[in-house]
DNA sequence: TTGAAAGCGCTAACAC
DNA sequence: GTGTTAGCGCTTTCAA
């Protein structure tokens, strides 16, 4: 690989006067012909700044951490692609890491932040921890910004409008005649849980409707879990005629257990899903849903991280634009007596 | 951060003991004592060797790219998992980057090895690019290793065993009475697609069954070329009872399509895929799939960079284990005719 | 057993 | 306009 040495001594020019060019400084103080012969050298043999040198005299990396808990998970992807157009407008990269092991204790912060791999990073923890648990974790300055979770005063974040999401599903199944409605949701201590739960309340509450006890699920977001809420919500009696589920995989998961069951989705029974993603669109019958702006985050995310690396400033953002989105499929239908 | 000098002034010693020390040299010439003093004042300052240092002095990231076409895809999530845990085990780190813009003549393989972010790749390149548009890309010298796909000779190279995915997939289909049998591939310069074709055709022929014009289709690997994919078989005189489906996500479109069209799956139509993820659990019916070992694919894959890259050896590897396995799901049944 | 010192590639303050 | 130089944190050779 080419180094600032070897393209000078191709120019015939020294070092600094390479680095002024090629590192574009507002006032490179060159000469429009050396600079040419500058430029002509490197592209000669094909300079790229070497990544190690420039960040171990600056400091910086221009590197941003992006930690979820599941790279699997549709949605992560989502905000993974909001996160890299993000950083690629700004002339970041974006450094994917699991936070399987994002536990108090964990390494993967420590270790990328400590050891100056990133410049500062975006963090979404797994439903399993507690955000009290977080707090050691944030306790060091870094440059964190925590995604749909938030613990005010400790560090940045970045959520969604949890809250206004499970309110349209709410409403819609409520539009359609139901009043049975059920609540499928993550698990207690879940930082989203607690957001989407208000909502559901908030538009029952608002209708005058008032639902049997046992009525809202906390089993947590995976297809498994889907499954799991399904059949609780079956023994019930009365049962739902209606369910609002908080996350499209337990979606999936609900609609398959549903099936199994003998149970048929419209016509016995409406699901309408928070969160929406390809796989909603292909389950039988597709899937309602109301789409989370899961790209918005990625993107808001990696500015907040950037904004605070480069400026100190923390902030709490709820992404509200664009606003969560009803989209109905084949899910959903009035409610059986309703004819 | 603390530095190498701030723990050797704790401990009263050199930084050059301090290294010694702490990069676990097999030698490192340092009385018991001072060892102590060295680890005492690492662990109590929270020492963490600079990623930029060491990479700069060594000329070595330990760190290996990992390109994949499509993050969203379950495949190469578990495909990810593999070269994480083997990178890890061997020291590494993974850099996941997407190969959306990898063409002759795209950034991101240049960026990674020119800059020194990595020290090696393994590469998977999206299916519109003919194997022979990478030969450019790779005649850098770099320490890159294809994934499923191959240019023997260019290249390090680690493939599944596609041939007898397609084959297994299709002797199931035989063995439940079908004749009628259809494939549905991926386009005709893709690598896979050509060795998936082997598979079929040699299963077909081995049975002695020879199937009508237009029985293989060449549209892609997408949902929405599955439904395409279904709507030009199911246009055939005779229509197939059977179809080879050469990806999951494909086989996703070809389901949902043939709901819409009211063919029964897998009463009027079986429909065997081969890859096996999630998602085909979760269609309905669950699909009928050959499990492709893509976990393993990641593990040698790093493997194959790691050992490029640290004795220059090259070599092009198929994964044979563990096999391709069947899974039977309920997307399968015998053909209409044969009751 | 220990330490001094050079140098990896780069930037930036300073001198000419 | 252009060049010299120090130093970022680390490893490693060599000397003591």
């Amino acid at each position: 690989m080419a180094t600032l040495g070897d393209v000078a001594a191709r120019a015939g020019v020294s070092i600094s006067a390479v680095s002024r060019v090629l590192s574009d400084a507002p006032d490179s103080r060159v000469s429009a012909a050396t600079k040419q012969r500058i430029l002509d050298a490197a592209s000669a043999l094909n300079y790229r700044p070497n990544f190690a040198g420039r960040a171990l005299k600056s400091a910086r990396t221009q590197v941003v951490g992006l930690v979820v808990p599941d790279i699997t998970n549709a949605l992560f992807t989502e905000l993974m692609h909001g996160a890299e157009d993000e950083a690629a407008e700004r002339g970041y990269t974006v450094l994917l890491g699991r936070s399987d092991d994002v536990r108090p204790g964990g390494e993967v912060i420590a270790r990328l932040i400590g050891e100056g791999r990133v410049d500062g990073m975006a963090l979404q923890v797994g439903d399993g921890v507690p955000p009290a648990g977080l707090r050691d974790l944030l306790s060091t300055q870094a440059p964190i910004v925590l995604v749909n979770s938030a613990i005010p005063g400790q560090a940045g974040s970045v959520t969604l409008d949890d809250h206004r999401g499970t309110l349209l599903a709410t409403e819609h199944l409520l539009g359609l005649g139901h009043e049975r409605i059920a609540f499928a949701n993550g698990l207690p201590r879940s930082f989203t849980a607690k957001r989407r739960r208000t909502g559901y309340k908030l538009a029952l509450a608002t209708a005058g409707v008032r639902v049997p006890a046992g009525y809202e699920t906390r089993v947590g977001y995976t297809v498994d879990n889907g499954r799991t809420a399904l059949r609780q919500l079956m023994a019930l009696d009365p049962r739902p005629t209606g369910i609002v589920v908080a996350n499209v995989n337990a979606a999936v998961g609900l609609l398959g257990e549903a099936r199994r069951l003998g149970i048929r989705v419209p016509d016995d029974l409406s699901i309408v899903t928070v969160h929406d993603s390809w796989t909603a669109e292909n389950t039988w019958p597709p899937l309602t849903a109301v789409k989370m702006q899961f790209y918005a985050v990625g993107r808001t995310a990696v500015r907040s991280v950037i904004r605070r690396i480069e400026t100190g400033e923390t902030s709490d953002e709820v992404v509200t634009d664009p606003p969560p989105e009803l989209i109905i499929r084949e899910s959903t239908a009035p409610p059986p007596s309703a004819t």
